[in-house]
DNA sequence: CTTACCCACTCGTCTATACGAGTATGCGTG
DNA sequence: CACGCATACTCGTATAGACGAGTGGGTAAG
C-alpha cells in the first residue's frame, strides 16, 4: 500500500558515487522521459520522497530544483510539483510578412492566432519617442531620435511574447505609424502607402535565459529559455526603416524559415 | 580594508519582503550589470559573501545558484564563482548552403571557422544505418530504413554544435555519402551529383534547456539554453532528400535569416 | 633547484531543524 | 444552505553544522 512514490520509483545505490540528489533527479526523470508521470500530473510531494528515500529534506529539494533548471517540472507553492505542460506552440513562417498577407484589417498576430483557434490579446501598448540605444542606432542608421512602439502579446491570457518597434523618427512623426493603432495591415502596410516599399527583412535569432524583467512580464516558469529576435525592415533604396525587438517564450514557439538552394 | 565584497555590494533591506537571497542576487546582478565584475571576474567566495551579510552559508548559495540558473554566473570546483564569460559566437547566415559556398574542396564549417579565425574540429563522426523515428520518418516520407550520420562540431577545442544527418537509404547505400567523408562540397555537393538537384531548405528554429546528455556532449554551463534545428532539404521533385537535426549551443550562436518582402 | 607534501581555501553534498506562507478541505456556526 | 474558520497539507526561506573534494601555493625534503 505504497501510496505513490514506491509504486513508481526505485532505490538508490548507496556503491554509486553520483550524488544522493543527482540519483534521485534520474530517478524521476526517467518516470517522466517513460510516461509514468504525464504532462501536469502532480509528482510525490518533497515529504513523499523524504520518507521514499530516507534522505534529508535539502536533498529532495536539491532533486526537484535540478529538474525545474530543465524545464521538466515547475513547483507551484501551497500545491505541488508537477511535470511542465507543454504549452501548444505558435509557429512562425518566414512568408509571414508577404505583402499577401498585409491585407486584411486585422493584425497578422490576431489573425494567425483565431485560425489556430487561440484568443488573441494585445497589451501595454506604448507609443513614444526616445533616444536609440547605440544597437538601434547602429541598425538604424544612426538617428538621433526613434519612435518606439512596444507591446506585449498574449494567446488564451498567456503572454507569449514582448516586442518592440523602433523607426527613424523623421520617418515616423505625424504619420499613422505614431498612432497607438496604426490600421489595416500594421505598420508595413503604412510604410509602403508613405512611399517606403519595403524590400527585405533580416532577421537574428538568439536564445538565452531570461532576465528578472523579461520572468515577470512573459510569467515564465524557471527553465524556459527566451528567444531573441531582431528584425530590420529594409526599403528598395537600401534604407533600413524599422528595427523590431522580440523576446519570444521559448516554450510558445517554433519558428520556420524557407531558405532556396541557390 | 574591506576585502571585496564591502567595497562593491550593500546592505540588506531587512524591512523588505523580498527574500534575502533574491536580494543577495540583486546586488551581485546589479555589481555585474554595472561593469563592477567584468567578464571573467571572479566573485567574493561563499565565506566573503557570509560574512558580508551576516546570512548563512545556504542563503549565499540560493543567490549564487540564482545567477547561474539565469547565465550570469558559472561555478568552478575548489576555485570559486566567476561572471560568465561571453563567448565569441558564431554567426550562421541563411545563404551558408548556397551552391556558390559548395565549390570548395573543405566543408562549410571549416572553412568559415578558419576565416573567422577560430580553429575548427570535427569529432566523434559516426555513419549507421537505422530505423527512422518517427519524427524523422514523417519528415523523409516514410522510408524504412535510414541512413544517420552524426558528428560533433568544435571550435578552438570547444564543443558548439552536435548534428546528425538522416537520408532515405535506398537514396545514400552504396555512395559517398554513406562514406566519412563525403568529399569537397559536402553531402549536398554529392546529391546533386546524384541527380538530386535541390530545390530548398525547411528549417524549424525550437530553444529549450539542454538535456543531461547534451549537457555532457557539449560541455555546457547552467543556464545556457540550446537552440534545436531542423532542416529538411527538398529536391527540385518535392522529395525530402534529407533532414539534418542539430542542437547548438545557446551561446555560441546567432542565426541570421534574409526574407524577400513580397 | 626540483620534487613532494601539506595546508588553506574554494565549492559540493548532506543532515537536522524551524518557521512562514499559500492551498484545499471539511467542519461548525450562523 | 452559505459562510468562515481551523487544520493539515503543500512548498519557500533560513539557520547551523559536518564532511568531502578540487585547486593552488608555500614549505620542507631530497
Amino acid at each position: 500500500m505504497p501510496p505513490l512514490a514506491s509504486g513508481l520509483l526505485g532505490a538508490l545505490d548507496p556503491t554509486s558515487d553520483r550524488a544522493v540528489f543527482r540519483q534521485i533527479a534520474d530517478q524521476l526523470r526517467e518516470a517522466i522521459d517513460k510516461g509514468r508521470f504525464r504532462e501536469g500530473d502532480k509528482l510525490p510531494s518533497e515529504t513523499e520522497l523524504v520518507e521514499h528515500f530516507g534522505v534529508s529534506r535539502m536533498t529532495v529539494r536539491n532533486a526537484l530544483s535540478l529538474l525545474q533548471q530543465e524545464g521538466l517540472a515547475v513547483s507551484e507553492h501551497g500545491k505541488g510539483v508537477y511535470v511542465r505542460p507543454r504549452p501548444p506552440v505558435r509557429r512562425l513562417a518566414s512568408d509571414r510578412f508577404a505583402r499577401r498577407h498585409r491585407d486584411q484589417g486585422k493584425s497578422a498576430f490576431t489573425v494567425e492566432a483565431e485560425a489556430a483557434g487561440s484568443r488573441p490579446e494585445v497589451d501595454g501598448l506604448e507609443v513614444k519617442e526616445e533616444r536609440p540605444s547605440p544597437d538601434i542606432s547602429a541598425r538604424l542608421g544612426s538617428p538621433r531620435k526613434v519612435l518606439a512602439r512596444r507591446r506585449r502579446y498574449l494567446l488564451d491570457g498567456r503572454p507569449v511574447e514582448f516586442a518592440t518597434s523602433y523607426l527613424p523618427l523623421d520617418l515616423a512623426r505625424n504619420t499613422p505609424i505614431a498612432q497607438p493603432n496604426p490600421g489595416p495591415g500594421g505598420i508595413y502596410a503604412r510604410l509602403e502607402e508613405m512611399g517606403h516599399r519595403l524590400d527585405h527583412f533580416d532577421e537574428e535569432i538568439r536564445a538565452r535565459m531570461p532576465t528578472p524583467a523579461e520572468v515577470r512580464t512573459l510569467r515564465l516558469a524557471s527553465g524556459v529559455p527566451v528567444i531573441h529576435l531582431v528584425r530590420t525592415a529594409y526599403d528598395v533604396d537600401g534604407r533600413a526603416v524599422e528595427v523590431c525587438d522580440t523576446v519570444m517564450a521559448a516554450d510558445a514557439y517554433v519558428l520556420a524559415y524557407q531558405l532556396p538552394a541557390t
